[in-house]
DNA sequence: GGACGCATGTGCAACGTTGTAAATCCTAGC
DNA sequence: GCTAGGATTTACAACGTTGCACATGCGTCC
């Protein structure tokens, strides 16, 4: 009956006298050490089942100083490319035996700054950090005594391992391929002036090569500014291009959120997508595949780069080589009816 | 220099030994208890800083039985509704100084009762948890040793807490906005058949009770089952729908995922939203304010929800008063353009 | 026949913190 | 100056687990 739980109070010890061995052997069969008679393993197994036995997580943490549990940094939760992150994530997670803490910075700079030296840095083994304000001069922050594996372009080159995609390629894919389908005069919303790292930036360049690449000249007033990428953002965007009054045939959402939101302000105005203008958005996000039109978007690996974070840290947790390493995850162009597919 | 982060080590100890106190002293003012000298405070806390200490919670958690964690279990974080609740329930548990460790079920019923009885819940004080595949008779399952409080409607007046919602209601006055329109011919996408109870069954209950207020009679062609409440869902429904070549002038999709897949279907098929047919959806995601047309819906209040469930969690948690509650959170028709408003 | 070596099981201490109860310090009251 | 009584501080044990070092048991090799 008194099922399981830990409130409950059944300890090694109540194991170890029921079965009549010592609380080691009772922990040596918990944790399968090798050398047990198996008579002796099916008596503890016997008595773990009977008193529903569960391990005391906090003592085992006490005792070895690892808890178990990886910390998920991020932006919002309500951004769907950051939960379907985390999702990946926990999956990956789940399948290597930890469980993860999430912690949302809200995109706030000295939130994120919090979140590398919270106390709660002391509950996770380790840290997958995907920062969206940071910057180079904030590299000596990620400068860390813990584990910690950095997602995303903002800072490279630090002592620390990353995961990343190519965002110059794969924004240039993505803005060769709406060159392909006749396009010239492509905007790109959601830049961040000023930066020279980062995803904006990063995806701008590409998007600049692409335009060199086919001869296209480049008109600044194409590149409209934006600093949170969310559905909103990517109106407003779309009311300013055609507040501005300059021509343009395709848009470019530096995210997918923004895309969306370029998509609902253009089918607002009564400018069909794709005749008229073609949209494309980076993130390949499950929505993607059901607005309407659908929106074709680059799918930057999400699930790879989840389990290479999770084995990353994970590796750097265990301890062995010291080596920092990059991952680049590879990531595909998923052509949809936004830009006419 | 050495920075904080916990692995090196610095303990209770070392700073009791840099203030010249005892351990316990140390701890007390790491606990604000009342009666410490200003000076000693002072000097503990100048010694805490200067070492830049931070407290094991491991071992804190092994001598207090508690870990200021709690435990959230929902189907999957790729699903909108289930990451900006989330969102919202991170949010509320940070205000109130704890964390949050999220467990997806995958809407798999075993899941379900797997996670009620993990070790990971010797890891939580306490569990927030919303299922989705549970009924009735697992009411045991959900008899558990630990703080529980169930999200949802699947399973009523068990020994815990409960946060809801008035799903009949609210599904009466979205079904009610429909025919408010002029509609009378308004499917409903996602039922489940053989349910008497869950959120499908009670939105289904609230539908009926609309036609009926209104003296229209009901078609059961019109009730399409649909189980996993995903945008791929919705879609099919339509599908169906068609095919089946039964008239219909509105959709009232059980969640917004159904209704934005049922959006996207009509779109492929050239039928007209709002004018020819009516689409409502019920959650009020993020998305449903950016999908073209924006999709009416059920505001849910979420934001309620995360806060209740989290405030009953922790009171729990407490101790103290032995009644178990019920909740049930407000919710508000959210018109917008797909019911042509 | 004795010793060696591996398989198996055990006792003890320690992980870092806090509850308890008791020690010590002060200040006011006489 | 002396003492009661609250304010402060402290010593000690215990939370449940595991690493370590060691004890025991047993088959095997010379």
């Amino acid at each position: 009956m008194s099922s399981s739980g830990g409130r409950g109070a059944v300890t090694m010890h109540d194991v170890a006298a029921l079965a009549g061995v010592s609380v080691k052997t009772v922990s040596n069969v918990v944790n399968d050490y090798p050398h047990i008679r198996p008579a002796t393993r099916e008596k503890v197994q016997k008595a773990i089942d009977e008193l529903g036995y569960r391990m005391n997580l906090s003592a085992r943490s006490l005792r070895q100083g690892r808890t178990g549990i990886i910390g998920l940094a991020l932006p919002e939760l309500s951004l769907p490319y950051f939960a379907e992150l985390a999702d990946s994530v926990i999956r990956a997670a789940e399948a290597r035996g930890v469980v993860v803490l999430i912690e949302q910075t809200g995109a706030d700079r000295q939130h994120e700054l919090d979140v590398l030296t919270s106390d709660r840095r002391q509950l996770t083994d380790g840290l997958i950090f995907s920062p969206l304000e940071l910057g180079p001069d904030d590299a000596d922050a990620l400068k860390v005594d813990y584990p910690l594996v950095v997602l995303g372009e903002r800072i490279f080159g630090g002592d620390w391992d990353h995961v990343t995609m190519n965002n110059v390629d794969a924004a240039r894919a993505a803005t060769q391929h709406l060159i392909d389908q006749g396009r010239r005069r492509i905007a790109v919303i959601g830049a961040h002036a000023g930066e020279t790292m980062g995803s904006a930036a990063l995806r701008v360049l590409g998007y600049q090569a692409a335009l060199a690449a086919n001869g296209i000249p480049l008109d600044p007033d194409l590149i409209v500014e934006g600093g949170l990428w969310h559905r909103a953002t990517g109106a407003e965007c779309i009311d300013h291009l055609v507040g501005t009054g300059v021509e343009f045939d395709a848009v470019f959402g530096l995210n997918d959120a923004l895309a969306l939101g370029a998509l609902h302000a253009l089918h607002a105005r009564g400018i069909d997508v794709p005749d008229t203008v073609a949209v494309i958005g980076f993130d390949d996000i499950e929505d993607a595949a059901y607005t309407s039109p659908t929106l074709s978007s680059i799918s930057p690996g999400r699930e790879q780069i989840a389990q290479e974070a999770v084995d990353l840290l994970l590796a750097r947790i265990a301890g062995g080589d010291e080596a920092f390493r990059r991952v680049i995850a590879d990531f595909a162009l998923v052509p949809r009816e936004s830009t006419g597919s």
